[in-house]
DNA sequence: CATGAATGAGTCTTCATTCAT
DNA sequence: AATGAATGAAGACTCATTCAT
């Protein structure tokens, strides 16, 4: 007999499957030359089947970019800001989070070109999503500065919110470079190197 | 000498024109969104016309990219990389191409969200000439480096290549965040202060 | 068993309404003028419709082409070239062969203006698709020949192959004939008739 | 002094000039695939040069088919269907028509695509015009029949009208064939054999 | 007369989205 | 819930034609 009046619940783990095909799909082909078909394809389900679970094509795209950003907050949220009390400790500390950040760009080499490339010529709203993700780990990256500053451990005249957002630039460009790379590897090491020995002992002798 | 018989020549301008609207209007509507009959009403001309100037719409968001990424260029490569022989005079070189930088950035606003954002999401061949762009400005701020490290007034031990590019990170984030800002002024001091700071005394203390 | 689940299927007989709208309509129109909207509209159905079944305007006239190739190879194949072993049977045969092929053109008026004129017109490799059929013919009406010539009912100096061509013409411009005509009935009895003279008396007393 | 004021009569033979791009370029595109630019290309004029000479592409197209239907109605009308009176004089004729006629496809090899094939499929008006000429053509070749018939040499029961059309079918059918082949030289002489061997010995033994 | 820059009507084609099954 | 057939809005692109020079 035939079921079809009751309503079956989603597919469970579906919705996560979709995303992942499109964050796949989405940074081969990018996001306008992808198919909702391209995606339903990529799992052998129907393509009507995508709009079970997001209203539109853009919407697959929003949550595609929201996960990707959960990944790296996740990252950057990892440590305590508040946990340092020496300049060396917060060196240990920020070389920790670049290695897990470049390791989490090194094993996903589509997360960069979506989050640096495709995502954010989607539509305003995303690309407002994007800078408002820029926004929530230049807050972290000042929560740690303000925690040096107060410890005494940072210079006190430092323009902790710009600064925060130079210290992002530099560990994003080298995100984006490890994304590119065909062997992450050795890149991701000298760039942790020259981002570390930039803030903590200058471009000087 | 009879011209009575000559056809009406190439309008002069009118390429550019078109790229002016071109700019324009990407960075208004994004590229997916913007329609060639857009450029056209941007000018009053017939969307056929601009098919008389470009192959079609990606070449013309190729040419804008050109273009964009030229004006870049050209302040990145106004100064000698070898021209200084101290830090004192080094530092002021970079504060000189900051400011030309960020008020390149601040004078066209478009700019920045057709490089940072629109351009490099059209397809793979033109996120390439970005990343070339990227590649030729990292080559500029090396030779800063290098002529740095030759005259001693550099540490010996950098990683040129890669501290290039960290630098580089760290201004055109600086100029993504002028292109967002609604009143640059401030901001743009403030970025080229963090930077030299960064660059030339450090975190700490 | 449960089909509750299972998306519609192709429409049965879709594409078969689709060739036989733009049999119409192409003949109607021609080719170049016909639009697929016109087709659509003539099954009142949606323009992007005709592209689930097809791939572009011209296969649409390729595959309206081969169909009609096919019923007149139909026609031209229904009989047995080796079946005859006299001069009155053959003639017999060339006459049931040319009452059925005109009948073909006179039920269907537009058969011939497609064969004859438009569709040939499309491109270089329907053109040879045409032409092959007609090679195709001119083999099977060279099979009739040889059957005769190798009975002894035919004369042995024929030249075959140009002599199965030379007939073709006379009856295929006899098609043509009919289907121009606004009363085929009478015409085409003429025209088996002057064939069939022709070929079996000749011209002279 | 500029003398623009002065109207300069069209430029003598520029007209032909046209129509022999127009044919050699018709039968290598195609008449939907060429266009008025390519025309001009091939006589290195500008474009809007043609509309002086003629109103619109379909008028140059029409053109063009006047004049191939010019020549064939030359070599048509060469003889005068009243000069034989023996059936051997005639076949002699026949023989000399046929000659002339292939020599025209064979030198032309363009003229057989645009008169079997492309110009027709233009409207239905150039339609109407070929199957004018096709009338035109069979009224030649019914006045040699009705000579025949009245000096007692042909059949008294020929349809005269209709027999004139199938043989005007084999004639051009071989046509088109001279008109297809790489080397047009066997296939015009086998041509002509076969049509004259059918006409005037028949098929039968 | 000659030219070719400009135009925009017209069409094909794509593909996100809907919805009957 | 799942499917994929159907839809049609939307837009890129072509090219015949016009007309200022």
């Amino acid at each position: 007999m035939c079921h079809s009046f009751m309503a079956r619940p989603p597919t469970p783990g579906r919705r996560d499957a979709i995303l992942d095909a499109a964050h796949a799909v989405f940074a081969r082909k990018g996001y306008a030359a992808a198919g909702i078909a391209d995606l339903a394809g990529e799992l052998g389900i129907g393509h009507g089947t995508v709009y079970r679970y997001f209203d539109n094509k853009r919407d697959v795209a929003a949550a595609v970019l929201d996960r990707a950003l959960e990944r790296i907050a996740a990252v950057v949220a990892a440590e305590d800001p508040g946990a340092t009390g020496t300049l060396a400790a917060y060196r240990t500390q920020v070389e920790r989070i670049g290695h897990r950040l470049y390791e989490l760009f090194a094993a996903d080499r589509a997360l960069g070109r979506l989050v640096f490339f495709d995502l954010a010529a989607v539509d305003d709203e995303l690309r407002e999503r994007l800078l408002a993700a820029h926004d929530l780990f230049a807050g972290y990256t000042a929560a740690y500065l303000r925690n040096g500053v107060e410890k005494r451990f940072l210079r006190a005249d430092l323009d902790i919110e710009t600064t925060a957002r130079v210290i992002n630039g530099m560990i994003f460009e080298g995100a984006a470079q490890v994304s590119r790379a065909h062997d992450p590897g050795p890149l991701r090491e000298r760039w942790i190197s020259a981002v570390v020995t930039l803030l903590f002992e200058g471009l000087g002798r």
